[in-house]
DNA sequence: CATGAGCGATACCGTGGGGGTATCGGTGCC
DNA sequence: GGCACCGATACCCCCACGGTATCGCTCATG
């Protein structure tokens, strides 16, 4: 199977649509009719059920999609790292790593100051990305290693070493009732009328109905925060990153976080082995 | 990056030779040159490093050696399941259980039965293979779930559930000296200058130099041992398998066997949950 | 019930790239 | 110095992939 057939498949299985799919991959339709169903005659099995109005998946389909995704994942991760360990003879930074941008910034600087300490350290190239992203970066291999955060981020399939555990605060505006009080629980939390759930974009960049306001990034979520529009419940150490008029208030009973480093468990990079290590010691 | 490439990348740096890799591919040496230096060109690395005497890899193709064969696996474990959750709805067994032929095996009936018992359950196909061959059936999907035995097995990259651990025996023939001992040591065993330990294959097919037999089975092993030409030190579970003329001593410092069930970190399959299900129950 | 829109499948054609053979060019060995 | 070995190059052929045009089926609509 070549990794075309792959991906067009997952096109079509993604958008269940062949015309949509084939626009996604910029071909025409009738190839890509061909070419999937070249690829059921091959593999002696039907992956679609295909009626003049609509496209759905067979059991052997979403097997292929799922199973699929990550093949073509670990293609990418080949080409990703083995540009990228041919560039590191010119000069180029030779590992990178991914961590969420705003989270952890402290253990993040201290981790990259002790392993720049190293005798037999070479360049890191930080990429901060979106909550939730870390993982498909290390995934389709345009980092070697993450930072990620239990039990937020998925950590199924990587080696993983705690660094830290910490609670949860609940960022209020200043002058909030609530922000006077010494804790908070989750139930204090839910039903806040004046202060509603932010929403963030799903992976397809649309947002869920809700009441909260719709959100992009850390920054325009704090800034909602301060002009009294909603809450949110962040880590303990993103207090540090809190200006004037916002209030952290423990949540007692929020779920404790575990900063987690984590890599392919395949890796043989000594720089990952390092940047662990640095990051256990810490 | 197809797949067709990165077989080519990967004949060609496990054989180091242009003209071998490119008979193992059934085509023409010109070509095989032709589609590395393309690919060279599409990465903007160099793979390799050519003289007119010998081919070596450069770091960067060492990378994609190792990240390439992973690859390699996951699109070959696409292609196998989409395949099985094909056929199953054909009445075929829509899961594959590996294991290590001889090994553990009352455990492997107890967790089959416990299985069958359930009330979803779908029929089992079970691979007995060679000894560390179950992580390849599980890598490149030939496999859903297998039984390895740690630390023989290399389990990183599945997920994992410890079954039972033990110690393990030697196994000698009646009448040797050894074999009259309550327990022995792992230093009584080197050295026995009348019982070289045995010779397995390696991945190649061929035999490392020493003194002890040639092997490629558990029976034929154990005939070689009761005939008074080898020992072997295998887990206890092993005893119920050995007939007349073989004494089992336990081997007190030999390490720990702990038999695993392990499966494909990101497996969705209901009846891999059940199987596991089943084993830590037992 | 007829019509048209939507969508996947089919028919047919052109071209680029992957594979073949023949040969070259460079290197080390007898 | 000639030869053997090995990867690269030159040249050719063919097919598989992609494009356009069109068909066939189904359902919504008036």
């Amino acid at each position: 199977m070549e990794t075309r057939e792959l991906r067009y498949f997952v096109a079509v299985a993604e958008e269940l649509h062949f015309g949509r799919a084939a626009q996604r991959l910029g071909i025409a339709q009738p190839p890509l009719s061909r070419a999937i169903s070249q690829l059921e005659r091959r593999l002696g099995v039907a992956l679609l059920e295909r009626t003049p109005r609509s496209v759905t998946l067979t059991d052997a389909g979403a097997v292929l999609l799922h199973e699929g995704r990550a093949a073509l994942d670990a293609v990418a991760a080949a080409e990703h790292r083995a540009r990228r360990a041919g560039l590191a003879a010119a000069g180029e930074p030779a590992v990178v790593l991914a961590a969420k941008a705003g989270a952890s910034s402290e253990l993040l600087a201290k981790l990259l100051h002790a392993y720049a300490a190293e005798p037999d350290s070479v360049p890191v190239e930080v990429v901060l990305c979106g909550p939730g992203e870390q993982a498909g970066l290390l995934r389709d291999g345009r980092a070697d290693v993450a930072v990620l955060h239990r039990p937020f981020d998925d950590t199924s399939g990587f080696d993983t070493e705690d660094l830290a555990t910490e609670g949860q605060v609940a960022v209020l505006p200043a002058g909030h009732p609530l922000s006077t009080r010494a804790d908070l629980r989750l139930s204090d939390l839910t039903d806040v009328p004046e202060l509603p759930l932010p929403r963030w974009p799903g992976p397809d960049g649309t947002y869920a109905d809700g009441p909260g306001p719709e959100v992009q990034s850390q920054t325009q979520l704090l800034q909602l925060v301060s002009l009294g529009r909603t809450l949110v419940v962040v880590p303990d150490s993103a207090r540090s990153q809190l200006h004037d008029g916002l209030i952290a208030v423990p949540v007692v009973d929020a779920p404790a976080v575990t900063t987690v480093i984590a890599w392919p468990p395949h890796s043989r990079s000594r720089a990952v082995a390092g940047l662990v290590n640095a990051a256990v010691r810490l």
